[in-house]
DNA sequence: TTTCTATTTGTTATATTATAACATTACCAT
DNA sequence: ATGGTAATGTTATAATATAACAAATAGAAA
């Protein structure tokens, strides 16, 4: 028997239209500001899409040479810088690796859910982190530009899994 | 004239006092527990603690060679890993580098608030962002396990700088 | 269309961060 | 003292990321 990948959420997740909107939503948005999401920038981001676990830059390279492919590591990271920029993937720095965005065009302050076993990154914005933050900053005097904050754990699915 | 490096807090922090105090405080905790914080892991310790600022393992390394050393790599991280373990320092996962734990032997769930002026690092244990994030998580049926959360900004000192 | 310019991509080399694998040494419990 | 475990040394290499320059391409201006 194939182990089946895990996307996301589950059975009723349905990773293609996922995917899908997540492509749409970054044209869109690449459109309105004239930023060019050439085919090159567009492969990347899709190989990124294809799960909601991060994916090293080598590994998205790999991909992108499987078919003959012959590209080199800054090609790979330039793509990534510029869909960093604008706002359609994440870099999770526990792990050196990228995942797409899921609400690109906010500027947002997000939080991750990484969980251990399947991978998977959700990722949220919950007002009262972001409050709690501010709050805490604050007191200290300190002005927040950009959090990152990766929470480790497991996800329902995971630990429903027993 | 020479420019003072900033240890931390500005001029009201006995930055000699304090790495004094990390380090007994290492010790105790190592001698309660049978583990063996050595020369060599003492010395790791001692260069991290030498500002608040996270340092590169391998900025570690070229301090520790300075009088004729001739460690190599391994040598470094194998320290740095013991010194994780038992939460003597924390690593700071958006600059690949290690700061010291401000508050050891306690299990802890931390919050950085990294000057991207200074690069100093303070550390905050608010119960606020803690339970921000177990209620976010629980919606989610989420377990946290291990939160990263390394707050970018500007600090008092170097705000007030304007 | 043609030419100009800026952006993007290709290419080669190398920097930076981290670990594997095995040899040697030091500690300390008996 | 000696045998075993933990720590350190040593060499090599893996994994991640960027510098520097060359070539190609897209879109603007003439």
């Amino acid at each position: 028997m194939t182990l089946m990948k895990k996307n996301f959420s589950g059975r009723d997740h349905d990773h293609g239209a996922c995917v899908e909107s997540a492509l749409e939503q970054a044209e869109a948005l690449c459109r309105e500001r004239g930023a060019r999401l050439t085919p090159l920038r567009r492969r990347v981001l899709e190989i990124i899409w294809e799960s909601h676990t991060p994916m090293g830059a080598y590994d998205v390279l790999e991909r992108m040479n499987e078919n003959g492919g012959r590209s080199a590591p800054p090609t790979v990271y330039r793509a990534l810088d510029f869909l960093l920029k604008h706002g359609l993937i994440h870099r999770i720095e526990s792990q050196k690796a990228f995942v797409g965005c899921a609400t690109p065009g906010n500027a947002h302050k997000a939080q991750f859910f990484i969980c251990r076993d399947c991978g998977n990154v959700a990722e949220t914005h919950s007002e009262e982190i972001g409050e709690a933050i501010e709050a805490s900053a604050t007191r200290a005097g300190f002005l927040v530009e950009t959090p990152v904050m990766e929470i480790s754990g497991r996800c329902k699915e995971c630990h429903d899994d027993k």
